[in-house]
Order: C-alpha cells, then structure tokens, then sequence
DNA sequence: ATCTCGATTGGCT
DNA sequence: GCCAATCGAGATG
C-alpha cells in the first residue's frame, strides 16, 4: 500500500509532520495529474497551543480539528488558502500545516495559476501551494480519499531540520517547523 | 452592523 | 528588510 490513510495520520502530530516530509502530493482530475514533493510543514495543537486555530476551542473553523485523523482542514488568512491535515484519533486536536512542495507533475498548469515562470515561485509557501493546485475551501471537512487527493509514500531518505514556526503571533516554546535540510523549494 | 486582525504574499526601499 | 493589500471569521454592540 503506498497510499497514506487514516492510521498515518492518528499519532502524535509532531510525528505526523516530520514523517509527511518527503511524501508525494497528488491531485488527478480528469485531464491533469500534479503532484509534489511536500518539503516543509508544521505542528498545530489544541486549547494550549496559542498559535493554533484550536486556541479558543471549538468554532467554525477549528471544530474540524476534533475529527477523524486524515481529515482536511483549510482556512483562509490574509485571503490565501491554507490546507492542514487532521492528526491523532477522533476527539483529540491537532493538525500539520503544509507549507511548502517541490513541484514534481503538472508544472505547466501550476505556472498559470500562479502567473509565474520561475518554478521556485510555485508552492514555496502555504498558500502559493493551494493556488498551483487548485485547492481551496471546498476540501474543508471532507477526509482526503473521499477527494481527488491522495498522499503517496516515497522510499527516499531525507535530512530534517526543525525550527520554531513561521509567522504565529505567539509561539509555544519548542520547535514544531520541520523541513527537508538543503531543499532549494522551501518557503524562506 | 461594524470593527479588528491574521498559520501570507509580493513589491519596493 | 519593511509594508500595504485583502477578506472572512470572530468579537462586540
């Protein structure tokens, strides 16, 4: 089974996203097949976790975090799309933010929707990935194999480094940014 | 109904 | 490196 499904993603959500880290992304319809290298993500937790959507508890946006791990959750900030995948069992928060993909297939169609050339300019970051697939707030809610996506594993090694997350207001004091060392798509 | 603000991006200094 | 654009969710009245 090369596909990922629901038990990938039911453990510990910092796991989740160091081990979404050389995954392939895939999105087929019916005339184009894109697909990705995911090289940089990160780890949103619950009420604790200040930066997270779940910091208030349950609302419009974060209630999705409660649900089935392998579940889609994307969100709108500053008008960009950001797509997360549910983590741990039913009932306990978290989420792995992905924000950034080498592009593999597709890179033309990925070109006119960004309305940019350079390839580096395509998913190297959280939501220049979501506009290059077509991605956006209809796959909220739903789980990923009930979508034309799927998370393809990929028998490569890969080097990780860690950081603290980019972006967030307030931060929790570990590191939750993982990312493929030396990766020329990386968002910064 | 109105106000504030962000898990961002892109352009300019 | 700094800053404006932009829009929906959440808070407030």
């Amino acid at each position: 089974m090369r596909e990922l499904t629901k038990s990938f993603f039911e453990r510990d959500t910092e796991k989740v996203a160091e081990d979404l880290l050389g995954k392939i992304l895939v999105k087929k319809t019916d005339n184009s097949e894109l697909s990705g290298k995911i090289v940089e993500t990160e780890a949103y937790f619950g009420p604790e976790d200040p930066a997270s959507r779940a910091s208030n508890g349950k609302t419009k946006i974060s209630k999705v975090m409660w649900e089935e791990p392998g579940t889609i959750l994307v969100y709108v900030v500053h008008s960009h799309d950001l797509i997360n995948f549910i983590t741990e069992e039913k009932g306990t928060p978290g989420a792995v933010l992905i924000r950034a993909i080498e592009p593999l297939e597709g890179k033309k169609i990925m070109k006119r929707r960004r309305e940019r050339k350079n390839i580096y300019e395509l998913c190297s970051g959280p939501g220049k990935l979501t506009e290059a697939f077509g991605i956006s707030k209809e796959y909220n809610m739903k789980k990923i194999n009930e979508t034309n996506l799927r998370i393809i594993k990929n028998n490569e090694e890969v080097e990780i480094g860690c950081s603290s997350r980019i972006g967030v207001k307030e931060d929790l004091p570990g590191k939750y940014r993982f990312f493929i060392k030396n990766n020329k798509f990386l968002s910064r």
